[in-house]
DNA sequence: AGAACTTTCTTGCGGGCGCAAGTATTCCCG
DNA sequence: CGGGAATACTTGCGCCCGCAAGAAAGTTCT
C-alpha cells in the first residue's frame, strides 16, 4: 500500500494525518452514539430530533421554513419531512402553513416541545462535556473551533458557488 | 435557554466550547458524502466498504474474524454481516471458516478485493486531504491528531472497563 | 393572460444498520 | 463427562434517510 502509484500521485497520509483523520471519524461515532443513548433514556428523545428543537428553539418566533430547517439540519427534504411527522405526532411541533407562500409549511416550536428541549438540554450539554470538551484543553477548544468553523465555512462557500 | 436550572447545575457551552463542538459535528456529515461521492462516483465504492477493505488489508494473512472486524468498524454483528454479503457478491471478500474454532467466519481480502482497494486508495487519500487536512495546519493537525488519538484512547479504556 | 420553468413539500421505494431472537459451537465447573 | 453459560454469527423486523417522481404553488417570459 505504498504511494507508488500511476498518474495521478497524491502523497500518502503520514502518521500524524492518519491520527488526526482516524481519530475525527471514529471519536465522533462513538460519542453521538453515547449521547443518543442518555438523551434517549432519559427525555425519550434522539439527537436528530434534538436538533429540529434546538434549531427551531433559536429561530425567531420559534419557527422555521421547512426547507431552511432542512439546510441548517443537512437533512433531504423527504428526511426531514419524515422526521417533523415524529415530532408532530409527539405534540413537541407543529406544522403551520406560511401566510406569504402557500407552498412552504413552517414547522412551529411547541410548548411542549419548548419544554421538553429545557428539559433535555442539560442532559446534552453534560454528554458533550463528559465525552467531547472535557477531553480537550481550552486552548485545543479554542483552536478545534477556529479550524472546523473555519473548515466548515470554507466547504460551504465552494458548495455555494459550485451548484 | 439560560443555564438557570434545577439541581445539576451544568455550565452552559461559552462561544468556543459551541463552534468546537458544532464545527466538529457538522463538518463530518458533509465531508463524508462527499468522499463517498467520490469514491462511489470512480470505483463504485461506498466508505463503508471501503473501510472494511483497509481493515482487511492492514491485517496478517489479510484476513481477520468477523467479531474484531466489527469491533474495529463500530458496526454491529449484524451490521457487518450484511456489508459482507454485499462484498462477498461482488468478489471483493470472501468468507472462510476459522480452522480453530467452528463459530468464527474469517473475511478474508480476495485478489479482486485488493485491486480494488489500491485503485481507490489514492482517490479516498486525494478526497480526506482536499475536504479535511488541506483546511489545516501541520501544528493543528498533529495537536488534531494527539487529541482525537488521546480521546479515542480514554474512551475505549472506560468502556472497557464499564462494560 | 398563459405556457413553461422553478421551488416546496410529500410519497414510494430501496439501502444501511441496530436490536432481539434463533442456531451452532465452545467454555466452565461440578 | 454433562448441563448451563458464554460467544459468534445469521435472520426478522423496524427505523432512518436519500433519491426519484409527483402534486401544488409561485415566477418569468412572451
Amino acid at each position: 500500500m505504498s504511494s507508488g502509484g500511476s498518474g495521478t500521485d497524491v502523497p500518502w497520509l503520514d502518521h500524524d494525518e492518519m491520527a488526526a483523520w482516524r481519530g475525527y471519524v471514529e471519536s465522533i461515532h462513538s460519542i453521538q452514539a453515547d449521547l443518543e443513548d442518555e438523551l434517549l433514556g432519559s427525555h425519550g428523545l434522539g439527537v436528530g430530533d434534538y436538533g429540529v428543537l434546538v434549531h427551531l428553539s433559536e429561530a425567531p418566533d420559534q419557527r422555521l421554513r421547512m426547507c431552511d430547517l432542512a439546510g441548517r439540519l443537512r437533512l433531504s427534504p423527504s428526511g426531514l419531512t419524515r422526521r417533523l411527522d415524529g415530532l408532530v405526532r409527539d405534540g413537541l411541533v407543529a406544522r403551520e402553513p406560511a401566510p406569504d407562500d402557500r407552498r412552504v409549511s413552517l414547522a412551529v416550536l411547541t410548548p411542549k416541545g419548548r419544554r421538553t428541549l429545557e428539559a433535555s438540554a442539560p442532559t446534552h450539554v453534560a454528554g458533550v462535556r463528559r465525552h467531547f470538551l472535557d477531553h480537550l484543553t481550552p486552548t485545543q477548544i479554542r483552536q478545534l473551533g477556529a479550524a472546523f468553523t473555519a473548515l466548515v465555512a470554507k466547504r460551504d462557500a465552494e458548495r455555494g458557488v459550485a451548484i
